[in-house]
DNA sequence: TTTAATTCGGACAAATTTATCCGAATTAAA
DNA sequence: TTTAATTCGGATAAATTTGTCCGAATTAAA
Protein backbone atom coordinates (compact mmCIF):
# COMPACT_ATOMS: atom_id res chain seq x y z
CA UNK A 1 0.00 0.00 0.00
CA UNK A 2 2.45 2.70 1.07
CA UNK A 3 6.01 2.60 0.43
CA UNK A 4 8.63 1.69 3.42
CA UNK A 5 9.98 5.11 3.40
CA UNK A 6 5.84 6.20 3.47
CA UNK A 7 5.93 3.35 6.75
CA UNK A 8 8.36 5.06 8.76
CA UNK A 9 7.84 8.59 8.15
CA UNK A 10 4.11 7.96 9.11
CA UNK A 11 4.91 5.93 12.58
CA UNK A 12 8.40 8.61 12.76
CA UNK A 13 5.61 12.16 12.66
CA UNK A 14 3.43 10.31 15.33
CA UNK A 15 5.93 9.57 17.53
CA UNK A 16 7.30 13.12 17.13
CA UNK A 17 3.36 14.84 17.51
CA UNK A 18 3.48 13.09 20.67
CA UNK A 19 6.54 13.98 22.18
CA UNK A 20 6.01 17.82 20.80
CA UNK A 21 2.38 17.56 22.41
CA UNK A 22 4.73 17.04 25.53
CA UNK A 23 6.44 19.89 25.29
CA UNK A 24 10.00 17.57 24.15
CA UNK A 25 12.06 17.12 21.22
CA UNK A 26 12.59 13.61 19.29
CA UNK A 27 16.30 13.33 18.38
CA UNK A 28 16.41 10.72 15.25
CA UNK A 29 18.01 7.98 17.29
CA UNK A 30 15.05 8.50 19.46
CA UNK A 31 13.33 7.95 16.84
CA UNK A 32 14.32 4.82 15.18
CA UNK A 33 14.14 3.32 18.54
CA UNK A 34 10.64 4.28 19.64
CA UNK A 35 9.89 2.85 15.58
CA UNK A 36 12.02 -0.07 15.55
CA UNK A 37 13.64 1.47 11.60
CA UNK A 38 16.82 1.71 10.19
CA UNK A 39 18.81 4.71 11.43
CA UNK A 40 20.18 6.61 8.43
CA UNK A 41 17.02 5.44 6.25
CA UNK A 42 15.01 7.03 8.89
CA UNK A 43 17.20 10.13 8.45
CA UNK A 44 16.35 10.62 4.99
CA UNK A 45 12.80 10.31 5.63
CA UNK A 46 12.89 12.84 7.98
CA UNK A 47 14.73 14.87 6.07
CA UNK A 48 12.27 14.78 3.15
CA UNK A 49 9.27 15.78 5.61
CA UNK A 50 11.33 19.13 7.47
CA UNK A 51 11.67 19.73 3.57
CA UNK A 52 8.08 19.92 3.16
CA UNK A 53 7.14 21.89 6.04
CA UNK A 54 5.64 18.98 8.19
CA UNK A 55 8.11 18.61 10.71
CA UNK A 56 10.17 21.05 12.31
CA UNK A 57 14.25 20.01 12.41
CA UNK A 58 17.02 21.94 14.86
CA UNK A 59 20.55 20.77 14.49
CA UNK A 60 23.04 21.31 17.42
CA UNK A 61 22.87 19.53 20.84
CA UNK A 62 19.52 19.39 21.94
CA UNK A 63 18.64 19.50 18.58
CA UNK A 64 15.95 16.69 17.02
CA UNK A 65 12.37 17.08 15.16
CA UNK A 66 9.24 18.41 16.39
CA UNK A 67 6.14 19.71 15.15
CA UNK A 68 4.34 22.91 16.36
CA UNK A 69 1.82 22.19 18.67
CA UNK A 70 -0.67 24.37 16.87
CA UNK A 71 0.02 22.17 13.79
CA UNK A 72 -0.72 19.05 14.88
CA UNK A 73 -3.94 18.75 14.74
CA UNK A 74 -4.35 20.66 11.43
CA UNK A 75 -1.87 18.23 9.93
CA UNK A 76 -3.63 15.15 8.29
CA UNK A 77 -2.65 11.34 7.17
CA UNK A 78 -2.70 12.35 3.81
CA UNK A 79 -0.25 15.78 3.67
CA UNK A 80 2.41 12.98 5.21
CA UNK A 81 1.65 10.28 2.17
CA UNK A 82 1.46 12.87 -0.36
CA UNK A 83 5.04 13.96 0.83
CA UNK A 84 6.52 10.93 0.65
CA UNK A 85 4.35 8.97 -2.20
CA UNK A 86 3.13 11.63 -4.23
CA UNK A 87 -0.32 11.22 -5.47
CA UNK A 88 0.34 7.73 -7.05
CA UNK A 89 -1.99 6.38 -5.06
CA UNK A 90 -5.32 8.73 -5.99
CA UNK A 91 -4.52 9.05 -9.67
CA UNK A 92 -3.14 5.64 -10.78
CA UNK A 93 -4.92 3.00 -12.29
CA UNK A 94 -5.57 0.16 -10.62
CA UNK A 95 -4.45 -2.10 -13.17
CA UNK A 96 -1.58 -0.43 -14.41
CA UNK A 97 -2.88 2.24 -17.25
CA UNK A 98 -0.77 4.94 -17.88
CA UNK A 99 -3.78 7.38 -15.53
CA UNK A 100 -7.18 6.20 -14.20
CA UNK A 101 -9.08 7.87 -16.89
CA UNK A 102 -13.49 7.33 -16.69
CA UNK A 103 -13.56 7.92 -19.92
CA UNK A 104 -11.68 5.12 -21.40
CA UNK A 105 -11.85 3.18 -17.92
CA UNK A 106 -10.11 -0.18 -17.06
CA UNK A 107 -12.38 -3.19 -16.52
CA UNK A 108 -11.92 -2.83 -12.70
CA UNK A 109 -12.39 0.97 -12.41
CA UNK A 110 -15.62 1.85 -10.80
CA UNK A 111 -14.79 -0.83 -8.01
CA UNK A 112 -11.26 0.24 -7.73
CA UNK A 113 -12.05 3.65 -7.92
CA UNK A 114 -15.11 3.58 -5.46
CA UNK A 115 -12.34 1.65 -2.55
CA UNK A 116 -9.92 4.16 -3.58
CA UNK A 117 -11.98 7.19 -3.01
CA UNK A 118 -12.94 5.88 0.88
CA UNK A 119 -8.75 5.46 1.25
CA UNK A 120 -8.64 9.21 -0.21
CA UNK A 121 -11.37 10.38 2.53
CA UNK A 122 -9.80 8.55 5.11
CA UNK A 123 -6.33 9.56 4.67
CA UNK A 124 -7.63 13.56 4.65
CA UNK A 125 -9.62 13.00 7.47
CA UNK A 126 -7.45 11.55 9.90
CA UNK A 127 -5.03 14.52 11.88
CA UNK A 128 -2.30 13.77 13.09
CA UNK A 129 -3.66 14.65 16.75
CA UNK A 130 -5.93 11.57 16.98
CA UNK A 131 -3.22 8.96 15.95
CA UNK A 132 -0.67 10.76 18.70
CA UNK A 133 -3.40 10.83 21.47
CA UNK A 134 -4.22 7.07 20.56
CA UNK A 135 -0.22 6.72 21.45
CA UNK A 136 0.12 8.81 24.12
CA UNK A 137 -2.59 6.81 26.00
CA UNK A 138 -1.67 3.36 25.17
CA UNK A 139 -4.31 2.32 23.36
CA UNK A 140 -1.78 2.00 19.89
CA UNK A 141 1.61 1.12 19.13
CA UNK A 142 4.49 2.32 16.91
CA UNK A 143 6.63 -1.42 17.01
CA UNK A 144 6.39 -4.65 18.02
CA UNK B 1 -1.53 -1.23 -4.97
CA UNK B 2 -0.63 -3.98 -7.00
CA UNK B 3 2.36 -5.36 -8.01
CA UNK B 4 3.40 -4.54 -11.82
CA UNK B 5 3.50 -8.67 -12.38
CA UNK B 6 -0.27 -8.39 -10.58
CA UNK B 7 -1.62 -5.74 -12.65
CA UNK B 8 -0.22 -7.67 -16.24
CA UNK B 9 -1.89 -10.70 -14.86
CA UNK B 10 -5.01 -9.55 -14.16
CA UNK B 11 -5.50 -7.63 -17.34
CA UNK B 12 -4.00 -10.79 -19.30
CA UNK B 13 -5.95 -12.51 -17.92
CA UNK B 14 -9.40 -10.62 -18.65
CA UNK B 15 -8.12 -10.71 -22.15
CA UNK B 16 -7.93 -14.85 -22.33
CA UNK B 17 -11.34 -14.97 -20.86
CA UNK B 18 -12.68 -12.75 -23.51
CA UNK B 19 -11.33 -14.52 -25.94
CA UNK B 20 -11.82 -17.82 -24.26
CA UNK B 21 -15.81 -17.04 -24.14
CA UNK B 22 -15.68 -16.86 -28.11
CA UNK B 23 -13.71 -20.40 -28.23
CA UNK B 24 -10.11 -18.30 -29.16
CA UNK B 25 -6.90 -19.31 -27.61
CA UNK B 26 -4.91 -16.33 -26.79
CA UNK B 27 -1.39 -16.80 -27.67
CA UNK B 28 1.92 -14.83 -25.71
CA UNK B 29 2.41 -12.46 -28.07
CA UNK B 30 -1.32 -11.64 -28.96
CA UNK B 31 -1.63 -11.25 -25.20
CA UNK B 32 1.13 -8.25 -24.97
CA UNK B 33 -0.15 -6.47 -28.15
CA UNK B 34 -3.40 -6.49 -26.52
CA UNK B 35 -2.22 -5.32 -22.99
CA UNK B 36 0.47 -3.36 -24.10
CA UNK B 37 2.74 -5.10 -21.84
CA UNK B 38 6.84 -6.64 -22.13
CA UNK B 39 6.79 -9.90 -23.59
CA UNK B 40 9.16 -12.20 -21.43
CA UNK B 41 8.11 -10.40 -18.66
CA UNK B 42 4.43 -11.42 -18.92
CA UNK B 43 5.33 -15.36 -20.09
CA UNK B 44 6.76 -15.42 -16.76
CA UNK B 45 3.22 -14.36 -14.99
CA UNK B 46 1.38 -16.37 -17.82
CA UNK B 47 3.45 -19.25 -16.57
CA UNK B 48 3.05 -18.68 -12.75
CA UNK B 49 -1.19 -18.21 -13.29
CA UNK B 50 -0.74 -21.41 -15.10
CA UNK B 51 0.90 -23.55 -12.49
CA UNK B 52 -1.80 -21.63 -10.11
CA UNK B 53 -4.46 -23.54 -12.50
CA UNK B 54 -5.74 -20.75 -13.09
CA UNK B 55 -5.45 -20.48 -16.89
CA UNK B 56 -4.32 -23.53 -19.19
CA UNK B 57 -1.66 -23.70 -21.21
CA UNK B 58 -0.42 -25.40 -24.85
CA UNK B 59 2.52 -25.70 -26.20
CA UNK B 60 2.77 -26.12 -30.05
CA UNK B 61 1.64 -24.32 -33.20
CA UNK B 62 -1.44 -22.96 -32.29
CA UNK B 63 -0.87 -23.09 -28.86
CA UNK B 64 -1.33 -20.87 -26.20
CA UNK B 65 -3.73 -19.87 -23.23
CA UNK B 66 -7.04 -20.35 -22.28
CA UNK B 67 -9.64 -20.79 -19.59
CA UNK B 68 -12.69 -23.40 -19.60
CA UNK B 69 -15.52 -21.72 -20.44
CA UNK B 70 -17.38 -23.24 -17.49
CA UNK B 71 -14.34 -21.81 -15.13
CA UNK B 72 -14.47 -18.32 -15.75
CA UNK B 73 -17.45 -17.53 -14.10
CA UNK B 74 -16.39 -19.15 -10.81
CA UNK B 75 -12.84 -17.59 -11.28
CA UNK B 76 -12.56 -14.63 -9.10
CA UNK B 77 -10.36 -11.35 -8.76
CA UNK B 78 -8.78 -12.36 -5.41
CA UNK B 79 -7.63 -15.55 -6.89
CA UNK B 80 -5.26 -14.07 -9.60
CA UNK B 81 -4.33 -11.35 -7.18
CA UNK B 82 -3.52 -14.07 -4.24
CA UNK B 83 -1.68 -16.82 -6.82
CA UNK B 84 0.48 -13.31 -7.88
CA UNK B 85 0.52 -11.49 -5.16
CA UNK B 86 0.32 -13.61 -1.91
CA UNK B 87 -1.84 -12.39 0.53
CA UNK B 88 0.32 -9.46 2.42
CA UNK B 89 -2.56 -7.31 1.14
CA UNK B 90 -4.91 -9.16 3.66
CA UNK B 91 -2.28 -9.71 6.53
CA UNK B 92 0.11 -6.61 6.30
CA UNK B 93 -0.21 -3.98 8.37
CA UNK B 94 -0.05 -0.35 6.84
CA UNK B 95 2.46 0.92 8.76
CA UNK B 96 4.78 -1.82 8.20
CA UNK B 97 4.51 -4.02 11.52
CA UNK B 98 5.26 -7.34 11.19
CA UNK B 99 1.79 -8.54 10.94
CA UNK B 100 -1.91 -6.81 11.40
CA UNK B 101 -2.99 -7.48 14.80
CA UNK B 102 -6.04 -5.77 16.82
CA UNK B 103 -4.18 -6.49 20.11
CA UNK B 104 -1.67 -4.60 19.62
CA UNK B 105 -2.82 -2.36 16.69
CA UNK B 106 -1.27 0.59 15.17
CA UNK B 107 -2.56 4.11 15.43
CA UNK B 108 -4.02 4.07 11.65
CA UNK B 109 -5.13 0.19 12.60
CA UNK B 110 -9.38 1.01 12.39
CA UNK B 111 -9.48 2.58 9.49
CA UNK B 112 -7.09 1.06 7.40
CA UNK B 113 -8.58 -2.47 8.67
CA UNK B 114 -12.25 -0.79 7.75
CA UNK B 115 -10.72 -0.32 4.05
CA UNK B 116 -8.98 -3.16 3.30
CA UNK B 117 -11.94 -5.03 4.31
CA UNK B 118 -13.72 -3.45 1.74
CA UNK B 119 -10.88 -3.91 -0.67
CA UNK B 120 -10.97 -7.88 0.31
CA UNK B 121 -14.81 -7.81 -0.56
CA UNK B 122 -14.52 -6.69 -3.73
CA UNK B 123 -11.91 -8.68 -4.65
CA UNK B 124 -13.71 -11.72 -3.83
CA UNK B 125 -17.35 -10.86 -5.49
CA UNK B 126 -15.68 -9.41 -8.13
CA UNK B 127 -15.83 -12.15 -11.13
CA UNK B 128 -13.70 -12.69 -14.33
CA UNK B 129 -17.01 -12.94 -15.93
CA UNK B 130 -17.89 -9.50 -15.60
CA UNK B 131 -14.72 -8.22 -16.40
CA UNK B 132 -13.77 -10.12 -20.04
CA UNK B 133 -17.83 -9.10 -20.13
CA UNK B 134 -17.79 -5.63 -20.24
CA UNK B 135 -13.93 -6.12 -22.25
CA UNK B 136 -16.17 -7.51 -24.97
CA UNK B 137 -18.95 -5.04 -24.91
CA UNK B 138 -16.56 -2.42 -25.69
CA UNK B 139 -17.15 -0.72 -22.33
CA UNK B 140 -13.72 -0.63 -20.64
CA UNK B 141 -10.55 -0.87 -22.13
CA UNK B 142 -6.91 -3.10 -21.07
CA UNK B 143 -4.69 -0.57 -23.10
CA UNK B 144 -4.01 3.09 -23.88
C1' DT C 1 36.64 29.37 22.10
C1' DT C 2 36.53 24.66 22.02
C1' DT C 3 33.94 20.64 22.11
C1' DA C 4 30.36 17.58 21.32
C1' DA C 5 25.73 16.63 19.70
C1' DT C 6 23.05 16.83 16.28
C1' DT C 7 20.92 17.23 11.33
C1' DC C 8 22.26 17.59 6.27
C1' DG C 9 23.73 15.90 1.89
C1' DG C 10 26.13 13.22 -1.26
C1' DA C 11 28.08 8.88 -2.61
C1' DC C 12 27.65 4.30 -2.35
C1' DA C 13 25.77 -0.63 -1.48
C1' DA C 14 22.27 -4.23 -1.00
C1' DA C 15 17.90 -6.10 -1.94
C1' DT C 16 13.92 -6.49 -4.52
C1' DT C 17 11.22 -5.98 -8.51
C1' DT C 18 10.92 -5.62 -13.25
C1' DA C 19 12.59 -7.00 -17.55
C1' DT C 20 15.39 -9.51 -21.22
C1' DC C 21 17.74 -13.45 -23.54
C1' DC C 22 18.14 -17.83 -25.18
C1' DG C 23 18.11 -22.67 -25.57
C1' DA C 24 15.05 -26.79 -24.36
C1' DA C 25 10.78 -29.10 -24.66
C1' DT C 26 6.50 -29.90 -26.80
C1' DT C 27 3.35 -30.36 -30.46
C1' DA C 28 0.55 -29.39 -34.57
C1' DA C 29 0.93 -29.04 -39.31
C1' DA C 30 3.39 -29.41 -43.70
C1' DT D 1 9.63 -37.10 -40.68
C1' DT D 2 10.76 -32.55 -40.83
C1' DT D 3 9.64 -28.03 -39.77
C1' DA D 4 7.90 -24.27 -37.42
C1' DA D 5 5.18 -22.35 -33.71
C1' DT D 6 4.69 -22.17 -29.40
C1' DT D 7 5.32 -22.43 -24.03
C1' DC D 8 8.90 -23.53 -20.34
C1' DG D 9 12.77 -22.61 -17.39
C1' DG D 10 17.07 -20.92 -16.12
C1' DA D 11 20.50 -17.25 -16.30
C1' DT D 12 21.24 -12.69 -16.46
C1' DA D 13 20.54 -7.62 -16.64
C1' DA D 14 18.33 -3.15 -15.64
C1' DA D 15 15.69 -0.27 -12.68
C1' DT D 16 13.88 0.97 -8.43
C1' DT D 17 13.58 0.91 -3.64
C1' DT D 18 15.68 0.28 0.54
C1' DG D 19 19.52 0.86 3.29
C1' DT D 20 24.50 2.42 4.81
C1' DC D 21 28.61 5.42 5.35
C1' DC D 22 30.86 9.40 6.23
C1' DG D 23 32.25 14.02 6.18
C1' DA D 24 30.23 18.87 6.31
C1' DA D 25 27.42 22.20 8.52
C1' DT D 26 25.19 23.96 12.49
C1' DT D 27 24.61 25.04 17.17
C1' DA D 28 24.16 24.60 22.17
C1' DA D 29 26.81 23.91 26.08
C1' DA D 30 31.19 23.38 28.58
S1 LIG E 1 -8.82 3.33 -15.39
FE1 LIG E 1 -8.11 1.71 -14.19
S2 LIG E 1 -8.74 2.38 -12.24
FE2 LIG E 1 -9.50 3.96 -13.45
S1 LIG F 1 -1.80 -3.24 13.16
FE1 LIG F 1 -1.38 -1.79 11.63
S2 LIG F 1 -3.05 -2.14 10.33
FE2 LIG F 1 -3.50 -3.55 11.89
Amino acid sequence: MFSKACEYGIRAVIYIAQKSLNEERASLKDITAEIDSPEAFTAKVLQQLAKAKIINSLKGPNGGFEIGKDKIDSIKLSQIVNALDGDSIYKGCGLGLKVCNANEPCPVHDKFTSIRSELRKMLENTSLFELATSLETGLTYLKR
